[in-house]
RNA sequence: GGGAGAGUGUCCCGAGCGGCAAAGGGGGCGGACUGUAAAUCCGCUGGCUAUGCCUUCGUAGGUUCGAGUCCUACCUCUCCCA
């Protein structure tokens, strides 16, 4: 079906992950003829990743699997730039400290994804390289980069640029700080090229015009012919942006988002998506998700299952994930307690002396307020042990403490928090 | 430098004659229907030790019994003129 002749194109084209992509001939042609370098680069704005940063690790992914060599690069140096990239509006200047903060937390995802140091060390091709453009950014000076790179910009071009574009037509204001990420991370891609023959640069759709920036520039300052490819934006078949849930973003770090809770959310994709989340989510061959892709109606839920328990195991191991998924059959299937749904302690004294609902539920982050247990229970939402409460005066003492030694909180059908007293 | 306008419920957008916990959306949560899906319909969507109290409309003052609303200064952002 696919027209590449490498392995590598052929996998992204096959399973969903190509938007657009720069004389792809040229490169397919590369990519078959040898082992290639190929990064993309992540901002460090937040202490984790999240589903949505999962797109691009994936392609990083199938690209060491198809031979070639991945370098993740932190963005330690222009994260304190901001990209104005599809924003309205300027991010807020991190400090230093948190930057690197972050970037501690999201190098820590990327070993479940890479391999980085096999037999053979940074000369070996088949090892990923982790690099930060902090290391070469952070000591530019400012007039020799004006001449050196700096020349090879047109402002006029510039402006053109979809990215420059809208925050100037919508009038919304963009700083010289701002106006100058796409110089930075175009100068990312030489520096990449130079140390490492890093030719191609793959990000999500929106980055397509800083892309063929750095190709530009790399053409102009070292003769180099660089690539481009982009991934499609995900969206769910609904058309909401993915990663977003009822407590924020979905995040990669299990000390954020639980594997049980990771898992809950795959299993609640939305019918039309599953196809499609099997093939950009899960390493599954592409026979195998046919199959699956195929179940209809109820049967579409053992997809599901799959698609959760797959995307777990990538993100948090297979033994997390089988958990998960065993939690989730037994709190669903059955309606029994399982004891490794998500817990929180509470001091047994203050069990004995009766807890109030609101607390129970606030303490186990269930609500953020008393009142927001108060509409729930007037909702018919809230459940101790599996019985509907009733009254907000209602109290949990040592006799709901079951046999194995916790109290089930429940809001709703599908948020269930297990309160262990110790 | 001169002139005109804007900033609203800490998710977003947006109404708001001096009586306002503040219209309406979106989003989110819950309920019904289903299949832990979507669509649809319904409810909720400042806080509290709760028939009351406290905190919210860019910031700080002022007028008033009472201010999101009127006045003054300041901050930020737009637009027009120089």
């Amino acid at each position: 079906m696919s027209a590449y002749k490498s392995d590598f194109l052929n996998i992204l084209a096959e399973r969903g992950f190509i938007h657009q992509v720069s004389e792809p001939d040229a490169l397919d042609a590369r990519a078959k003829a040898g082992a290639i370098t190929g990064y993309i680069g992540f901002d460090c704005t937040a202490a984790s990743l999240h589903v949505g940063s999962l797109l691009p690790i994936m392609m990083l992914y199938w690209m060491q699997q198809t031979g070639h060599r991945p370098i993740a690069l932190m963005g330690g140096g222009t994260t304190r730039v901001g990209d104005p990239s599809g924003k309205d509006e300027s991010r807020r200047i991190l400090t230093d400290e948190m930057i690197e903060q972050n970037l501690k937390g999201i190098r820590a995802i990327f070993s479940k994804f890479l391999k980085f140091d096999g037999a053979g060390g940074n000369a070996d091709k088949s090892n990923a390289i982790m690099a930060n453009n902090a290391d070469w950014l952070n000591k530019l000076n400012y007039i020799d980069f004006l001449r050196d790179v700096g020349k090879h910009f047109s402002v006029n071009r510039m402006l053109a640029f979809d990215s420059v574009k809208l925050r100037l037509d919508r009038q919304q204001e963009l700083s010289f700080l701002e106006f100058n990420y796409m110089v930075l991370q175009a100068y990312d891609f030489v520096e990449l090229n130079k140390h490492h023959g890093c030719i191609l640069q793959m990000g999500g759709s929106d980055q397509w015009g800083n892309i063929v920036n750095g190709i530009d520039l790399g053409r102009r300052m070292i003769n180099a012919q660089l690539f481009a490819l982009t991934s499609p934006l995900i969206t769910t078949s609904s058309g909401a942006k993915m990663g977003k849930t009822a407590a924020g973003a979905v995040w990669l770090d299990a000390g954020l988002v639980s594997p049980y809770d990771y898992w809950q959310y795959w299993r609640n994709t939305e019918d039309g998506d599953v196809a499609r989340f099997l093939k950009l989510f899960t390493i599954l061959p592409l026979d195998e998700i046919a199959r699956l892709a195929a179940l209809k109606g109820q049967e579409i839920n053992e997809a599901k299952k799959v698609l959760a328990s797959e995307a777990t195991a990538l993100v948090h191991g297979r033994p997390a994930a089988i958990e998960a998924g065993e939690t989730s059959r037994k709190t669903f299937e059955e309606g029994a307690t399982s004891l490794a749904l998500p817990t929180v302690s509470v001091a047994r004294k203050d069990v004995a002396a009766g807890l109030g609902v609101l607390n129970a539920f606030v303490t186990a982050g269930l609500a953020a307020s008393n009142g927001e247990v108060r509409r729930a229970i007037s909702n018919n939402a809230v459940a101790v042990n599996d019985v509907r409460i009733t009254s907000d005066k209602h109290t949990i003492g040592e006799n709901d403490i079951s046999s194995d030694g916790v109290i089930k909180l429940s809001l709703g059908k599908k948020q269930h928090v297990l309160l262990k007293p110790s």
